[in-house]
DNA sequence: ATATCGATTATCT
DNA sequence: GATAATCGATATG
């Protein structure tokens, strides 16, 4: 019988500044396996990365970054390792990972987690009610904007945070977790330069996104 | 299981 | 005025 290992929130450790200082691709494909941590008040929420997309610099047209310096991508443009959080189609928030050194711009944006503490709350802010099953948890965190939605991630409190730094309330660190298996795809819900590989996955994981992402 | 579509607003042209 | 790094509902096989 499978014994499963007890997720152990003391254990997880902050990346460095140095692990986001790098190519977004790089980054992409080392943050899956690592945990999100989000602390809220008295809420604890936790979820292990399993899905991610790198976005690039001035020659990838499906980047916020490509037309430039704005207001709204700026943190893209600092330093690595900040929470860039921008709001799409309306009603969602995304999370991004700010990537290489200050003044380069390139990001990771998370696509999904697999839930492992605080799923009464994640529940809560996702409006699901009633007992969890194995199908309903895939409802609290795989998504890019369910995530969000989740851990009550929004860009007027949780943009430009230092995810190097637990009292950020939104950061990222290692617990020795390591994927047994990586696959990239396309990236998705793009229309430019949607044929690069740089969407990464944790093969065979039921958390991440799509139909396909179950049997992959 | 796959396809299509509407919601809703910040941002940029 | 158009578009968007999405989601949930609905229709159909």
């Amino acid at each position: 019988m499978k014994v499963a290992r007890e997720f152990d929130l003391r254990k997880v450790v902050p990346l460095s500044v140095d692990f986001y200082a790098r190519d977004p691709r790089r980054v992409a494909r080392d943050l899956l396996g690592k945990v999100v941590v989000r602390h809220l008040g008295r809420e604890r929420m936790a979820g292990r990365i399993v899905e991610v997309e790198a976005y690039l610099g001035a020659g990838d047209a499906a980047a916020h970054a490509a037309a430039g310096l704005t207001p709204r991508n700026r943190v893209l443009f600092g330093p690595p390792g900040r929470s860039y959080v921008y709001f799409i189609y309306g009603n969602y928030y995304c999370l991004n990972a700010s990537c290489l050194p200050d003044g380069v711009a390139g990001g990771v944006l998370f696509r999904a987690l697999e839930p492992l503490a605080g799923l009464r709350a994640m529940a809560r802010n996702r409006g699901l009610a009633g007992e969890l099953t194995e199908r309903s948890k895939r409802l609290l965190t795989t998504g890019p904007g369910r995530l969000c939605e989740a851990m009550k991630i929004t860009r007027a409190r949780d943009n430009d945070r230092d995810m190097t730094l637990p009292e950020s309330g939104i950061w990222i660190g290692a617990d020795g977790y390591r994927p047994a298996k990586i696959a990239v795809t396309r990236r998705i819900g793009i229309t430019k330069a949607a044929e690069h590989p740089l969407r990464y996955v944790i093969a065979g994981n039921q958390f991440v996104s799509g139909a396909k992402g179950r049997s992959q």
